[in-house]
DNA sequence: CAATGTGAACAGCTTCACAGCC
DNA sequence: GGCTGTGAAGCTGTTCACATTG
């Protein structure tokens, strides 16, 4: 499929699940997999998957499946995760203290390259081999090649940080507090609220 | 709108956003608010808030809007959150340590009554006001009254424990790991996975 | 007159059935 | 024979227009 055909933002909320899976068959020496076989790991409709990857070219051979590292490979290149990604993490209370030692990020090539806090007490300590800098200092991450913010700071001071890291020239917040961020529409925001996933657990019990 | 309609999950998935709005405005006050002052600051379209609160119910008074503290209060019984809801927390690693101590839960009412680890070095130390307990212990929560749990645990855990969980009698499970869970029908996952979110932000700069 | 509640049109996503290829 | 790639059908959720009500 060579048309530019637009691609449901559904499909692009399951291509990392997809690299996660590709990733750890490669690693499990697992050469080729159905879209069967996959569904089945992830819980899912066989022809999603051969949808969603068919909206981004032909991955699979047919008769056969998809050839596990090429197409892990190529969805890296989809997502821009081919080259290591360079993130700021702002916020080094309990939360900040967690996202950065998360193990979870190494597989998708996620590097916390700094963190910053605005609080006297935390600037200067070490945290998972960084030193946390002043909020106030991160203007130059740019230059460093952070594109990524991870936001994990009290829901008042949210939109005063992300204003800060869009005129660091952040491309994309990733907001762990329940406030909506006001930024330019260059700027891509992804927030996700713990209490409110929760809230909705019980409505179906 | 009294009729037996099916609730579109994705409606479900703004309640909280609702009450967590209206609460905080009745906190201001306020007593009244149309869809289309709320739409302003929840980034939604006004037609989308009626129809969503009118699936359960007639909640607002034409001409006028809606009342802020029964709707809220509405939502709160919706949601099953009119009374105080405890939460098993499962890890206290530095994740569970953050969410032990976050301060989000407060405004839907959770509350969480039990920490929970398999780490030696860890059980018996006490967090947020709670001493940790050994998982294998987790027996006799459903006596306490508890239906929800947090797992944030390794992912090579996370099936073990859900299993425990499940054996104990939870009925809800806030999954912060990467993995699918293989629960029963009755028991309702929702999984939260930080890099992934991160994963799909890159796509779209 | 202002704002809700709602059927109907619309858009987006998922599933299906099967043609095409290895 | 087995499995992918894909147009078409089906389904779910959103937006609209407007009738309705305080």
């Amino acid at each position: 499929m060579l048309k530019f055909r637009k691609i449901p933002a559904e499909t692009i909320r399951r291509m990392p699940r997809y690299l996660r899976a590709f990733s750890l068959l490669g690693q499990e020496g697992q050469t080729y997999i159905s879209s069967q076989a996959l569904a089945g790991q992830l819980h899912l409709n066989p022809p999603q998957i051969r949808k969603d990857l068919s909206y981004f070219g032909d991955f699979g051979t047919r008769g056969v499946g998809y050839p596990v590292s090429d197409t892990a490979q190529r969805i890296r290149e989809i997502l821009k995760l081919d080259v290591a990604q360079k993130a700021a993490l702002i916020g080094a209370g309990r939360l900040g203290t967690a996202i950065a030692s998360y193990p979870g990020f190494a597989m998708f090539g996620f590097d916390i390259a700094a963190i910053f806090d605005n609080s006297p007490a935390k600037i200067g300590k070490k945290l998972a081999g960084l030193t946390v800098q002043n909020i106030q200092d991160l203007t130059g991450i740019a230059e460093q090649g952070i594109r990524l913010a991870i936001l994990a700071v009290p829901s008042e001071s949210a939109q005063t940080c992300a204003t800060l890291l869009v005129d660091a020239g952040v491309r994309g917040i990733l907001n762990l507090s329940p406030s909506w961020l006001k930024v330019p529409k260059r700027v891509k925001v992804v927030s996700i609220d713990l209490a409110m996933e929760l809230g909705t657990l019980l409505y179906y019990l």
